[in-house]
DNA sequence: GATTGTTCTTGACAAATGTCAAGGGTTTTT
DNA sequence: AAAAACCCTTGACATTTGTCAAGAACAATC
């Protein structure tokens, strides 16, 4: 299972062996089947999960048990809650597997001892930091200035994997708007 | 000028008067009157930005002519448009003074140059996108979650010093309503 | 193979939010 | 001091989006 995340880190930087080694020493494994949280609201969150297999949301349920979803993770990407693990503070969010997944952990403590001896490894964490915040601006804005339709045909052109992947109601759910007027809006948008 | 941004520091971090002096050696200051740009869509974005003074706005406007703040900027904060800086693309976005400020100025390189010579300002940058990540996913949860009136009250709550010092309609830009409904929450809110 | 649960759609209606227009009070500019 | 620009509010109305309920298609489970 290790390679898949090698293969990813090969993709973006240069690191020895010995590095990858290191590296392997500390990852964790854990198979999740569908449905089956990786995080729970109130937990606090220690590790930093790479997806390997499957597809993790990271999302929020608020008081009349409405699900808000914050993130989909599916392979090749990071997820976790920073604001708990940075914190040590419960977190407000759960983390489920949408599909049967693998996943590889890294205690927060073993993340930064890799960042510390590894420079490499380290620039490519801040590199992913600063994408990240793009990301997320981006996200800001089309909740900011799009409606409901341009919503929705902004995230199919930027995920157009995803949506073929998970339910329309978790995608109404990621966008701020409710799943019956998703489904308006997308036959509108096919009739055209 | 440059010792408001040495004081910020100096609570953050330590340094040296080394590490001061080269910081201070390659830094740029400019001041701005009300409404003067920063930055206008279409430029390439080439410096980090920090407020000593003032007030900016950090805003994208749609062929509308509608605009769309994406970020407030008073003293103490860092502004800038990250992906025109880092990949070298033009901007959509625009920054400008909302009150008249003086701001200091790092070229990205010089940026870069400061982080790879002074660990400790590198970990703070670190620890300063991390943060940032945790500000932006906040947000990302009341546009989706929440209704006008609670977007306000949020605003409120962690804001309560830029909600004196921006007109409402700007308020208003940055929650993603319209000035009119904001004012009608305002006032409905306020009579309880 | 029957049952249960999930997903998606649609209709009818309600609620929230936006748009346009006008006016009054400030502040800024000339 | 006058004029212009800006800010906020309010009303009337339009539009968008949400809610509730029902049913059909499909998949998952027993």
């Amino acid at each position: 299972m290790f390679y898949i995340f090698r293969k990813y880190l090969e993709d973006k930087i240069t690191l020895t062996n010995e590095d990858y080694e290191l590296i392997e020493s500390v990852s964790l494994f854990k198979k999740l089947r569908k449905r089956q949280y990786l995080l729970q609201a109130g937990d606090i969150s220690r590790f930093h999960a790479f997806v390997c297999k499957g597809f993790l949301r990271y999302y929020y349920v608020d008081e009349k048990g409405q699900e808000h979803i914050m993130q989909f993770a599916p392979e090749n990407h990071w997820t976790g809650d920073f604001e708990s693990m940075n914190y040590g503070l419960p977190s407000k969010y759960d983390i489920d597997a949408i599909e049967e997944s693998e996943i590889l952990l890294l205690k927060k403590e073993d993340f930064e001892m890799i960042r510390k001896t590894i420079p490499a490894f380290n620039d490519f964490v801040n590199e992913t930091l600063k994408k990240n915040a793009v990301v997320l601006q981006k996200r800001i804005h089309a909740n900011i200035a799009l409606s409901a339709e341009e919503k929705y045909s902004d995230f199919i052109s930027k995920y157009p994997s995803i949506s073929n992947r998970v339910p329309l109601h978790m995608i109404a759910s990621y966008l701020g708007l409710s799943a019956e007027t998703l489904s308006r809006v997308r036959s509108q948008s096919t009739r055209k």
